[in-house]
DNA sequence: CAGTGGTCTAGACCACGGT
DNA sequence: CCGTGGTCTAGACCACTGG
């Protein structure tokens, strides 16, 4: 078979996965040096490395210094993620976006709060609560705190007018952050606001951002009923 | 402020992110070119490329020929979820793994499941049921089609001693998958096989996998009461 | 058409970590 | 110790796309 005149890292993860699915390299097998490969290739050797270095970001193969790259046994199924803010989202779906706060106020932030973000005793925060429709159809609850030490601003923003997520996202560029994936009852306000049964199973993301170590916001997202969230990989 | 000997992709990274943060280029900013920046950071314009192609895939900046790359505005929260087999969260939870293959047979493919997969109507399927539990609590309820067509051999795997997901994992080693996250109700025989309460909320992880276009498998996994999944970025 | 990112090369030095 | 991957360099050609 013809050799393309340049070899692209491409080629080279193709062939290597080829041969992981056709089971030449079974699971767990040394794959040759980077350097074998290249000859093999006819590339140099940051063609392969570049290849073997994605292939591994994907956990198809693991690599260790003077061990070498093996295919992964046990790949764990690793999708990513993208979760759009809320705005999007409903656009996405081709509904109308729309936005209301339904309270706002400071508040000491609650201890369970504070023991599961690492922020300190009492520390004053901004509690908000706000609703995303689709359509006028409720469709996402947003609970949020927002600690003040952290974001100083926070008090003069105007959330009736923007979103918690995008004005954070505008004032805190980058962060750490931690999502968790929950299946709740529907119980205190939420039947009513979200339209749900009482005691409906709803879906809800809750996210904690750091900024350098410190916390900085935390949400609970609550979607309506039947919500199902979808990535692909 | 002294610069090391060598510059790295990482002090790029470093470097750009600062100033994001800091605001010196607020959201939708043009970046220098990666000329410009090879020239200011003393490198070579490889290592500018990667700290960018990097920053691109983290969805911090966008990247475009010609246009050149600007601060991503409203970047998506996105995160890489590694949903391990089942007999790793448990391990990893500090629990003893054990699993219990409930039903098998071949059906036909139900109607929903073609439609939803793109499979041919009426295709053989094997369809599987297994729990999987932590220290004798149930923990996971799995429940699996496997078109047979795309796996033939399946009629002889021994699902008593090995669990769907690592059976697969070993004769299929790779595919493009679909998941989906959702909250649903225990019925059906939910409530007694994971121990819940009737009607009680419970996470649900739908995957779908094909192999080069075509479906291979579809599984729920449905979480006992109160399981989180979490995600770091 | 021309500017910008996308990629490859050939060579080099280095850090980690088995043996 | 020394093999393997991790990374940087300096230079080059190419592909896409905005003006």
């Amino acid at each position: 078979m013809p050799r393309p005149a340049r070899v692209s890292y491409h080629d080279i993860k193709r062939a290597v996965t080829s041969r992981i699915q056709s089971r030449i390299w079974p699971q767990g097998t040394l794959l040759p040096t980077e350097a074998q490969l290249c000859a093999e290739f006819g590339c140099a050797r940051a063609t392969v490395s570049r290849a073997l270095r994605e292939l591994s970001d994907q956990g198809v193969v693991t690599r260790k210094r003077k061990s070498g790259t093996r295919v992964a046994i046990l790949p764990p199924e690793r999708a990513r993620l993208d979760i759009p803010v809320t705005h999007r989202t409903v656009e996405d779906m081709g509904a109308a976006y729309t936005y209301a706060l339904i309270s706002r106020a400071e508040v000491a932030t609650p201890a369970w709060l504070t023991a599961a973000i690492g922020a300190q005793e009492n520390a004053p925060a901004l509690h908000l609560t706000a609703l995303h429709s689709a359509d006028g159809a409720p469709f996402q609850l947003e609970e949020r705190w927002i600690l003040i030490a952290a974001v100083p601003n926070v008090r003069e923003a105007d959330f009736a007018a923007i979103t918690p997520t995008e004005w954070l996202l505008a004032e805190v560029p980058f962060n750490d952050a931690e999502i968790a994936f929950s299946a709740i009852p529907a119980d205190g306000n939420l039947p009513s606001l979200l339209n749900a049964a009482p005691g409906a199973p709803l879906f809800r993301l809750e996210r904690t951002t750091w900024l350098e170590g410190a916390p900085v916001t935390r949400v609970h997202m609550t979607y309506r009923p039947g919500y199902q969230m979808r990535a692909r990989y």
